[in-house]
DNA sequence: TGATGAAACTATACGGCGTATATTAACCTC
DNA sequence: GAGGTTAATATACGCCGTATAGTTTCATCA
């Protein structure tokens, strides 16, 4: 055990990388079934058994892609939030967040069937391992959508929640970040999560396209509708101070 | 061709219920992926290969699997439906059609997923043949839907659509039907659709599971809340004349 | 420098899957 | 009884994930 062994070990995340990289390919050109080990070994020009000595199981890689793929939405929306937080317009983080969900929907739908459809026959590994972390900034980045909207939501609301009715660790990471939420305010941010989930999930599986062919207005007036209902105003600070 | 053949068809359409029984009982067993021919015929004590004397191939069997989901939850929605329009509660099809809804996903995950999900590694089958037939009723189900809460939401709507966003044949079956309703009722059932799926499929498929254990609140809440945004009545005809 | 041993990779095999083809048995109709 | 449709079978092929044993590569250290 070298302390020097740094060559091989590069080599060795390097190789790693790439088998996600061409999984991740495979997914996005024939679906989530697309991953066989057989068809990245004959991708990368080698053995599928080779494989086994970077992921224990095939689960595990499509373990490991799901929280790739998690990681990335978890930044996208981060980064559209971060651009949208100037304070001035309570409405802003709700218009980034579902922009930013349906788009990255939109341009990753391969991993969005990946993150939120049955991902391959196998099953879901960990019980608790790498997925929550992206699973939990998703959800902070909901409760932020929450805490910008419940000032004015809040009269309108007639949700009957408490603590209990969260996850525990959940509690712990949202309390310090948003003093201010109440119980009813994180169901807000999941509802509005669910809200907002239905007509992407039904939009990338092409439930809707014997129905119309304008999901994207339909989304747009959705999220108005939302804003709306929420008490917010439907664009910027702008039109708010008329 | 005789006419008289009576007994052989006879049990041709009892072999071919078996085969569908089988496989639905094999999907509420391990899902959608759980649809094996070789299982369906060991299950019934024959070769898998015969199976193919009833269905051409498997996604045919699929298919015809989806198509009877879909018309389960078109029953039960049009029930739900029957008894809740009674014309003084306008919230009423709103609350049947996502009671109806949600109850039928919950009771039946499997086929839940199976009609919107990944069904299984092949495709769908007819692009255009026995699916739509009961997707046009779960539509028209929605219709009315719209239609009843149309009146209270047109003031408060702010979409823009024509019919040029809709479905040919869609429209038709819907003017008739609902001859009251303009383009932008029609969007407003689809995306009352969409904003109830999405708490649904969050649940059904788990991702719920860490943040809250109560999904049914949560959805009860945003059932009220949708009810709000509408401009209906919470609750029954009795509390409205309040 | 050269042996050592871990790591990367290959070869081969097994069972299960969907599918295709050819074959046999049962049945109704004429 | 003959002809033709249908049910069911046996067998084979290729692809899948997985397991095991064997081979090459190469950093490490005496």
């Amino acid at each position: 055990m070298g302390v020097t062994g740094g060559r091989r070990e590069r080599l060795r995340a390097e190789t790693t990388a790439e088998i996600k990289q061409v999984a991740l390919a495979l997914m996005a050109a024939g679906g989530p079934d697309a991953i066989t080990l057989r068809a990245i070994a004959r991708e990368m020009g080698m053995t599928a058994n080779a494989i086994y000595g970077y992921f224990a199981t095939r689960d595990d890689l499509v373990s490991t892609l799901i929280h790739d793929v998690n990681t990335e939405l978890a930044d996208t929306i981060e980064t559209a939030m971060r651009g949208a937080a100037n304070g001035d317009d309570p409405g802003g983080p709700v218009r980034a967040w579902a922009g930013a969900f349906r788009g990255w929907a939109l341009a990753n739908p391969q991993g969005f069937r990946l993150v939120y459809g049955d991902p391959v026959p196998g099953y879901r590994a960990p019980e608790g391992g790498a997925a929550p972390d992206a699973a939990l900034r998703l959800c902070l980045a909901l409760m932020a959508v929450a805490a910008a909207a419940w000032p004015y939501a809040a009269p309108l609301d007639e949700g009957d929640f408490d603590w209990s009715d969260f996850d525990a660790g959940l509690r712990e990471k949202i309390r310090p970040a948003f003093p201010e939420l109440p119980p009813a305010g994180v169901a807000l941010g999941l509802r509005i999560w669910g809200h907002l989930h239905g007509l992407v999930v039904l939009e990338i599986y092409g439930h809707l396209r014997a129905q119309t062919s304008s999901p994207n207005k339909l989304f747009q007036s959705e999220l108005a509708g939302l804003l709306r209902s929420l008490g917010l105003p439907p664009a910027g600070p702008a039109e708010r101070l008329i």
